[in-house]
DNA sequence: GTCTATACGACGATAGAC
DNA sequence: GTCTATCGTCGTATAGAC
């Protein structure tokens, strides 16, 4: 970190803070689009050139600015939605409950934004393969939510009597039950509710679900 | 099926048991192969070129047994493999606790056989897409898992006091959590005890887990 | 009935001109 | 920074040899 900053003692300027040139937004307009399409159709259906020329240039142009090509623009997008989450998930000032409160919005969200919750789905399968492009960003995923809701889930068993489950165990059961939950309800929406069928889990370990009993308003 | 026998009057040779023509044999090691490769490396991964290589023919010769092309040829290997499986969850001589040790077993076999696995993670969630060619394949896959562990879970609630919950949403869950579970271990096998984490679940339902308790011998 | 040869359009990707 | 041109491969389709 110590040497990050321009260190050229012969140029008089020190090529300050150029931030957003025309590469830049340029890029921005490319991940958009490439993020609308991916909702909307999934990854493999959707090609460069259908983004690059939603964001108005030829595909190679926009492999310019992503020289890792397809894979690259995707883990990008990721990244990008993954990181609004985190914002909510991983907020230090809240408790265990205030975090239950946080999955059960994006539960919520989730069921409004199929696109995207398909793109997630497919691509957590797909990486399973060692050398998948998001195998180790979905590794990485998955061990942090693990870490995050072993943690609240083992604060919650602390409030109430009886055998003490595993809080890392439950978390996974957790995380697979979400999983799970979204494969059936993007086969067939009408016949699942993912939000409710969260809440009959989290009554199964024992947690007060009472706060949740009734739809959201 | 009246009309199935062989009709021609004016011949001495019925056309018989004429079984097991050069194609049929041809079909199988098309099909072989097409299991074997998508197992290996999923369904995107592998072309309609490599499979037909292994079988020993070209590409458009493949064509010639299955017009479908590729679609169909991942139908024929997911309704061969769904063929095992139903074989032993829907024997109608069993009862629930004997439907449920099938499913142990299932999930036991599961867990040494990562690349078929992979396969049905994959396309389940592929499938998600309404043209997709296995769509109403997987629909009518999770309706009829869903009425088969409802009834059980029904079944076993019925033995016990305290509140019912619903049976059929106690499938979703089951169902959900088997996948999710898929997903995690597939990312990460080391780290998920799949048959461990479903006889948490199990137990969570409040089915008495004693029978299962020690590792399989 | 079984299979090869060949061609089509679209894909991801690369090289090099402007 | 963006383009055109090109490559190899894909799924698919058709014609015709055997």
């Amino acid at each position: 970190m110590a040497t990050s900053g321009p260190v050229r003692a012969t140029s008089g300027s020190p090529i300050p803070a150029k931030r957003y040139t025309k590469g830049d937004r340029t890029k921005e307009r490319i991940v958009d689009a490439a993020a609308e399409l991916f909702s909307k159709s999934g990854y493999l259906a959707v090609s460069l050139r259908d983004i690059a020329g939603a964001a108005g240039l030829t595909h190679a142009g926009a492999l310019h600015h992503f020289p890792g090509g397809k894979d690259e623009l995707l883990m990008r997008v990721l990244e990008r939605r993954d990181q609004i989450d985190a914002d909510v998930l991983f907020d230090e000032h809240l408790d265990a409950w205030d975090h239950l409160d946080q999955l059960l919005h994006i539960v919520e969200r989730n069921a409004m934004t199929p696109g995207l919750v398909a793109l997630y789905a497919k691509l957590s399968n797909e990486a399973s393969d060692t050398d998948h492009p998001a195998h180790t960003y979905f590794r990485r995923r998955y061990e942090i939510l693990r870490e995050h809701f072993a943690g609240i889930l083992g604060e919650l068993a602390g409030d109430r009597p009886g055998p003490r489950p595993d809080p890392d165990a439950a978390a996974q059961q957790l995380i697979a039950l979400l999983d799970g939950l979204q494969t059936q309800w993007l086969l067939a929406p009408d016949t699942i509710d993912m939000r409710g069928r969260l809440i009959d889990f989290l009554a199964l370990l024992g947690i007060d679900t009472s706060r949740w009993e009734s739809d959201p308003g």
